[in-house]
DNA sequence: TTGTATGCGTTATCAA
DNA sequence: TTGATAACGCATACAA
């Protein structure tokens, strides 16, 4: 069996309060007793029990972070939002637990916060990407005995604390670059259309566009699902219903990578033929071929001030509430060659 | 305040014993009274403090997952075993904790084994890969008083419990389709020299050329980190100075996706001038130009076995100790265009 | 400065 | 079938 903190005051030859006091430090103790319960500790090889710690102190130190789906992870997204939060976590002494989701359906949801309010989780970092209706179920996190929650990348709410990334901007600085570029037909390849990313970006496309008096016909727009596969079938319709098209904005690398393989395919150059952005600026773009411009979205920097907030306002405690606060990040664009139009240079 | 067993038992006028009883079913109840306390469980809301039964039971249900560093999570590898993981364990009820290590030093990871312990974990699945010296720490994992641990992805030890995959024969499946190709100087792209896969792999390599009689030369093997832009680097040296190979295998996507990268910059093509194969059949490989051929893991797969093979270990109980098992699974082959000679069609 | 006793929310062992 | 009561391992208020 493992040791107790019975064993090592019997060990040291104290009691049991006295050993709780020497490694919580809250009351003094003497120099040479507590010599000798270290000792005892390290002899038996004695580490509290958090579980019995967090039963009584009513705090378990650990976070409950929900994420979407399994093999999303692989999404860039996701491991780069959970690298930020592990980082901060780990320096505010919090322990990460994982649920996943799989549909957004209301059972499951109830389930998730259930499980998470049974294993007496300080708090909740939701990090499952909105899609329609979820609103709906979002509700049902306020309603609950729950602890205090943060949502990751989401729309901003005034009654939620969120902590989110302007995605609409970020399109905004693909676009406007292309257009600066000289581009005049700009094509789009979406994310799902149901999921918040996917509208804020596409918002962010026309409105540069129509600001700059430019095509936003819906010609122009074709809806992938993130993925590369995707990618390469948007481009290939894309490129047959607008031949006229002098660059893409794909919204997320991978759709990226599958736009220049339709356009190796058919044979035309990036960026002599036609220019191209990404959207996630993953560590790979810059060995694509041509290299591709895309948009850094400091999803590391979301992670960790997700876990900052959580933290002030677990601290604050219940009687002392904090206002809920939105924190929006400006992304910026990273150009690489696939979107400098040479012609121009 | 969230309610307790005490609560229900008060609002349904039984006994807190009964209550116990009533929802875990070990002891008969009153039909009737059943009725009463479920009903007043879903009026208070009650759920079960998961930290005082774990207490009580010696038993968590939390499976406690240890991986390296943080931005590694975006190595596919991680995010496909993670997935893997998660579907097993919610089948058998537990929860994920995670635990990240940065470096590998022996302060470290026993920092990482103490949390752990201290978190009253039921089991451990440690997904360090290994590299030079790890042996060392490994023992710490023995010695110590730890729950049960499986080694995810390592090299196979009879003492421990390990699942893992087949790299050499992975690699072998790589280059042994080369040569049926044609290729007679087939030059690698390895990842760090001092991670078991990486030595794994090239021995694969190596192993199959030599029993073809084919040039294994050290100026065919280069070194690189696993990301893309190692990838490039390595490409462009290799094909400094071994003008004369007609296939490279890298050993990962990404690295891959470097070496298209380079292949493209000096106007080469493959898989006319060179043919490619690359490493974990990522879903984007099927996107790159040319589509890569690419050697399948099984990496979902092994992340679902290491969580059964630990449930079987945490049921049988320390009173009954299950021998140390390896399991090793076999990669699979994915063939596409980069490696397909057309000569030869 | 140290020891004792009580409670945190469960489960389990007794009696009733 | 049900109700008291003693653990589980720790923290803390109070007494010494």
């Amino acid at each position: 069996m493992r040791a107790t903190i019975q064993d090592v005051a019997r060990r040291a030859g104290v009691s049991i309060g006295t050993v709780s006091n020497a490694l919580s430090g809250k009351r003094p103790v003497a120099v040479e007793t507590r010599q000798r319960i270290l000792a005892a500790m390290d002899e038996l090889g004695y580490h509290p029990n958090l579980l019995a710690r967090g039963l009584v102190n009513q705090r378990s130190h650990v976070l409950s972070i929900v994420i979407k789906e399994l093999s999303d992870l692989g999404l860039y997204g996701y491991s780069s939002a959970l690298t930020g939060i592990q980082r901060e976590a780990n320096e505010l002494g919090y322990s990460i637990m994982l649920h996943f989701v799989n549909g957004s359906t209301e059972d499951e949801i109830i389930n998730t916060l259930n499980q998470i309010s049974a294993r007496r989780a300080d708090g909740i970092i939701w990090a499952i990407h909105e899609i329609d209706g979820n609103r709906e179920w979002v509700r049902h996190t306020l309603t609950g005995n729950y602890p205090p929650i943060i949502f990751l990348h989401m729309h901003p709410d005034p009654a939620l604390n969120v902590v989110t990334i302007d995605n609409q901007a970020g399109a905004s600085l693909a676009v406007a670059h292309l257009i600066e570029q000289g581009c005049r037909t700009i094509g789009i390849i979406t994310g799902p259309a149901d999921w918040w990313e996917s509208k804020a970006r596409l918002a962010g496309w026309r409105q540069t566009l129509e600001q700059a008096g430019l095509d936003t016909d819906v010609s122009l727009v074709l809806e992938g699902n993130w993925l590369a596969e995707s990618g390469k079938n948007c481009m290939e319709t894309l490129l047959n219903q607008r031949p006229d098209i002098d660059a893409v904005f794909a919204c997320n690398d991978s759709m990226a990578l599958g736009a220049i393989h339709t356009a190796c395919r058919r044979g035309l150059s990036i960026p002599d033929d036609l220019l191209l952005v990404g959207y996630d600026n993953t560590p790979e773009v810059a060995s694509y071929w041509p290299p591709l411009t895309s948009v850094s979205q400091g999803l590391l920097q979301s992670g960790q001030i997700a876990v900052e907030q959580l933290h002030q306002i677990i601290e604050a405690g219940v009687n002392q509430p904090v206002a809920p606060r939105q924190h929006i990040i400006q992304p910026e664009l990273v150009i690489r060659r696939s979107s400098i139009c040479e012609k121009k240079a």
